[in-house]
DNA sequence: GTCATTTGGTCAATTTGTGTCCAAAAATAG
DNA sequence: CTATTTTTGGACACAAATTGACCAAATGAC
């Protein structure tokens, strides 16, 4: 349970966690030393955080990094999915291949 | 129950397609007017087939497009999560989204 | 109205990916 | 073994996509 919406995209989810911390884009930007533009991009998801921002934001707003990560890299598969005009079945496939690939592997 | 092997790429999928075809690269390039090299790349999945290429291959080889296009998008999310340092719950994650996504929308 | 915040467009620069060409390597045939 | 065919791999010019910065316009708060 945490404090943020689920089923967000990272950009929701991080403009989420600065509105809760009561800041401003110029604010929390200016901290981290990043272009007040650019993080709003990024909250828009019109541009893609580094790992850096990433693990910045995580470290700032004393979330998990991995949340944070899980929560943009789901966005891209769900883009894709949405995108590309398939559907929840290719999933299923991934989740096989990977499977797949652990037991040959390790 | 296809013909060829479950779990694998799609260029392996191409590959196997085209030996269960008993052709060579060079053949199969010519008829359908793209580099040999090119289509070698594409099997070693060290070029990616365009939305045309995946279609040609569908009709020559006799097989659902969907069912290659299913194979090639799967490979990108299982590369995204084994390079990227995840694992299988970012499939959850967005899952949940979709379904979030397709609920809100119609 | 003023001031701060947020958005949106433009831009040069970098990064990433594309297909083609050619030569080397590997496999196959004779 | 040699000759031929198939496959691989590197180099390349070119195109496409993405980036972060900058600035101005729009929006919102007061």
């Amino acid at each position: 349970m945490t404090v943020v919406e689920k089923f967000t995209t990272f950009g929701e989810h991080l403009r989420t966690l600065r509105e809760f911390a009561g800041l401003t884009l110029r604010e929390v930007a200016t901290i981290l030393r990043i272009d007040t533009s650019l993080l709003a991009k990024i909250e828009r998801n019109e541009r893609q955080p580094t790992r850096q921002h990433i693990k910045q934001f995580a470290d700032f707003f004393k979330v998990e990094e991995k949340e944070l990560v899980d929560e943009f890299l789901s966005d891209q598969i769900v883009y894709k999915i949405l995108n590309e005009g398939t559907d929840l079945n290719i999933l299923k496939v991934a989740e096989g291949k990977i499977k797949y690939i652990k037991t040959k592997n390790g």
